[in-house]
DNA sequence: GCGACAG
DNA sequence: ATCTTGTCGC
């Protein structure tokens, strides 16, 4: 697919941070999102072991069945070791190879990780979602920090907030199951955003993040 | 048993 | 992220 242009990759963490600063005045937190999706891409990077280079793998799966409908890998050099809040800088590389292969445009994306529940409001979702110009979503695994925990009940939740801001939601995908970390990426509100996780959850992680990590896994050992 | 999940 | 170990439930 088609990915607009950022401007040149941050060889460091400060120049990172900068290109974050930059692009973050032009993420949209706003938004029904897509209505009645017709397909759902996830996106998860994993490591090679033993060597400097990580895979991304691109999943699109049909929206009604969860069924794969296209799937995509590509591997990049790693380049710097991970350090908080500068996620995209290891794993972006990928994510853009694997993104412009695939053919089929998703409705959504949901990535793994933060949206704008980050430290400059610019997780590797509202990355990808300028870069793709698609409704995106963060579903991180680990909450940004302390949080409420939410009533037991799937669909219950808390909010996250950050200074005055709320960035995100503590969301129970499962009964009894340690909940997720929501935020918007780019082009869809915090509401639309859950509404879509919770669709995509048979089990505590969305069916997009968990076919996106096993192909990234599976790939990374073939590396 | 095999897959899911907790820590 | 990854690895190891142990328990739970279909």
């Amino acid at each position: 697919m088609h990915l607009q242009t950022l401007g040149p990759s941050p060889a460091s963490p400060d120049e990172a941070a900068a290109q974050q600063e930059r692009l973050r005045p032009l993420v949209d937190p706003t938004g029904p999102g897509p209505t009645d999706p017709r397909t759902v891409a996830g996106i998860d990077v994993a490591d090679c072991e033993g060597t400097d280079e990580v895979v991304a793998a691109v999943v699109v799966l049909d929206a009604r069945t969860l069924r794969p409908v296209e799937t995509r890998t590509a591997c990049a050099r790693a380049g710097h070791p991970y350090e908080p809040g500068f996620l995209a800088l290891r794993e972006l590389p990928a994510v853009t190879a694997a993104l412009e292969a695939l053919e089929h445009v998703p409705d959504l994306i949901v990535c793994d990780g933060a949206g704008v529940a980050h430290p400059r409001r610019f997780g590797m979702a509202c990355h990808v979602g300028l870069l793709t110009d698609v409704p995106t979503i963060g579903v991180a695994k680990s909450p940004p920090g302390p949080y409420e925990m939410p009533k037991p009940a799937r669909g219950s939740w808390t909010p996250q907030v950050d200074g005055d801001d709320v960035v995100g939601r503590a969301l129970r995908t499962q009964h009894g199951v340690r909940p997720v970390f929501v935020s918007v990426g780019h082009r869809i509100g915090l509401d639309a955003a859950c509404d879509h996780v919770l669709r995509l959850a048979r089990h505590r992680l969305p069916e997009t993040t968990r076919r996106a990590d096993r192909l990234a896994r599976d790939a990374a050992l073939r590396v």
